[in-house]
DNA sequence: AAGATTAGTGTAAAAAAAACACTAATAAAA
DNA sequence: TTTTATTAGTGTTTTTTTTACACTAATCTT
């Protein structure tokens, strides 16, 4: 057993950052989970995390996180919620600070189904039973998400640079879980002025090829100083 | 000095929950502040707060805090964000779980301009400079109240058991920190068919006495179970 | 009795959301 | 090379929601 050598008066609970990782593959919404390698809930899958250092901020922790688990750098990271039950953990009082992020599977080598050692992508509708309390975590992560894209343009996070107009419906279906009319999603999108049409198509699709479509970034920025509020 | 007799392998940082406490007197929105007794920052005023307890829930720590303060049980209580970064506390690493509540002034035996001791009500637009990062905390708490009333009633919590329609539309109005047109505020509070319009009037008031109503919280929880959305 | 004050009420116009079906472009198959 | 399958792309009408707006009613005070 290791030396203890940090004291202190009273008790402190262990305090950690996960990391709930949302992707998306222009057809399924994603979560990357981590199989545990040692008990507790050994070979059980669970949402990267780990210990926050004394000297590095919380957001810091998760991005950390973040790039062990998938070399991403610069993505969009919002906390969450903290997990705090006693008894969560089986070894002790441990407090979670959860954070999501929302990547773009088109930026990660390691792509959907692939086996990267201990960590996968699982389809949001094929969630395996997870560890300690992060059913909990991942109900509350798909919660904040449905609320959040529709009040602000997150949902191109999760996109590639140039996205097709059924590409960004499909994800907001996924999320929203539920179909929206094509004309009128269009016509809404469009309407925020948002989206720049590219001069570039599909290629090599066995119907009429979409149009490339980017996320106007700088616009956005700047409207938002003026009080605009996106909504979809 | 005490002895220090919990010891870990890591250097752990210490965990606090703090409380905004939000009230309403009819006229304005308010928060309960603490005078510091000690440094750092001795004599400035602070949100209340404290360790978590081994073997407490961080909810029921809060909710711990807010009785200890106000002697209120029961009231509307919500996590709110974790604030962590390094030097917040000049102490050392200090990492607080925020949550607000709503309370009714009408069921606090102390009442707003009292001085409780250390304790205050400040109306929120008289709040002076705050000490650790409390500044932002409000500010996060007051964007979250601000987004929250529209899609949820907490605004209820704030107001005693029985309310005139204009109270509430006076809350409204201060939360969102926007004027609203009475009739049409009216319409659309009284379209949810949540409002109890109860068979008693004002007293004593210069002016045509307002009806009283209640919020049917029995009702809301049923329409909530049936997938119901509360917008205003 | 007159004045001051806030409560309470309805309608019309404008804006936003919802409903809805066909043509266009491409690759694959025949 | 023609046909087939598939998804992209487009406007208008109807319905619903939101906004704008002004007077009478009830009470206390002077």
């Amino acid at each position: 057993m290791r030396e203890k050598k940090y004291c202190y008066e009273y008790p402190r609970p262990a305090l950690t950052t996960d990391c709930v990782i949302f992707g998306f593959d222009s057809e399924k919404l994603k979560v990357l989970l981590i199989q545990r390698k040692f008990d507790p809930f050994k070979n059980q899958w669970a949402f990267p995390g780990g210990f926050v250092d004394m000297n590095e901020n919380l957001e810091t922790a998760a991005k950390r996180e973040l790039y062990e688990e998938t070399g991403l750098e610069n993505v969009y990271i919002e906390q969450l919620f903290t997990f705090g039950e006693p008894g969560r953990d089986p070894r002790g009082r441990v407090v979670s600070v959860i954070y999501y992020a929302l990547v773009k599977l088109s930026d990660y080598k390691i792509h959907a189904g692939d086996d990267a050692g201990d960590a996968r992508w699982f389809e949001i509708d094929k969630i395996p039973k997870l560890a300690f309390d992060h059913d909990k975590v991942l109900e509350k992560a798909l919660e904040r998400i449905k609320g959040k894209i529709i009040y602000q343009p997150i949902g191109f996070e999760l996109l590639p640079e140039k996205f097709t107009l059924s590409q960004l419906q499909n994800l907001y279906e996924k999320i929203l879980e539920k179909t929206l009319d094509k004309r009128n999603f269009r016509k809404k999108i469009l309407s925020t002025k948002l989206l720049i049409k590219l001069d570039e198509k599909e290629q090599n699709v066995a119907h009429k090829p979409a149009n490339f479509y980017k996320f106007n970034t700088e616009k956005y920025q700047e409207l938002l100083k003026k009080g605009f509020e996106f909504q979809i």
